[in-house]
DNA sequence: AATTTAAATGAAAATATGTTCATGTAAAAA
DNA sequence: TTTTTACATGAACATATTTTCATTTAAATT
């Protein structure tokens, strides 16, 4: 494994640091984070489960689906009644699973 | 290298989630974005040497600095007339590599 | 001691985000 | 074909973040 030490930070224009910084934006709450991790171990879900599985509103929930639908983190589609959201940009997971192996936390 | 379908989320609690974020948050931003990569090319850095690379003014990089400091990702300490900055959480830097190589981006 | 340099701080203003609530829409079931 | 189920949407509101500007602090220089 690469230490932090050795990070290769090259290559990141000023420009695409905007783009990580959007991303990373468009993740960086309990709720979406949640979200995500819910559709990182489940392939798709339906809104309402993930609203019973998270214990969240609909409304509330749609909107940050939407949100990250919108921004490409999600992608969705329609089955019948229900819409089947999905994980679309799968490096988030990389940034969850480095996050969440933080001693600081 | 493990791909990302495989990532560990175990050990992923709601109060685990709730500082990811809060982390994520601190450096959702182009700015503080841009500092962490300095900072991870350079070990340490003056304020206004930060503000000089940056292209950004003094008093709003003082503010994101402290903001990053307050909580726990950066560190600094006082050389005469200079304060100099230093990544303290270096897991961050996970965080800008894999978002750095998104295909997406 | 007065001045300059480097950085921090606080308050105000500007902007963006998150949440709720009521309503709309589309597919399925009755 | 009306009703129900699943989800989306928009507007209003609440809250948080970002930026600016003026001022302050602390160390170094004169």
């Amino acid at each position: 494994m690469t230490t932090m030490e050795e990070v290769n930070l090259q290559g990141l224009s000023a420009e695409k640091i905007e783009k990580v910084a959007f991303i990373l934006k468009a993740i960086a709450h309990p709720m979406r984070l949640g979200i995500v991790k819910l559709l990182a171990e489940h392939e798709e879900l339906s809104v309402s489960a993930i609203c019973e599985m998270m214990g969240s509103e609909q409304s509330l929930t749609s909107h940050h689906l939407s949100n990250m639908k919108l921004k490409g983190i999600l992608e969705c589609k329609r089955e019948g009644k229900n819409i089947l959201y999905s994980l679309k940009m799968k490096e988030v997971l990389g940034v969850l699973k480095c996050m969440s192996s933080c001693d600081a936390l």
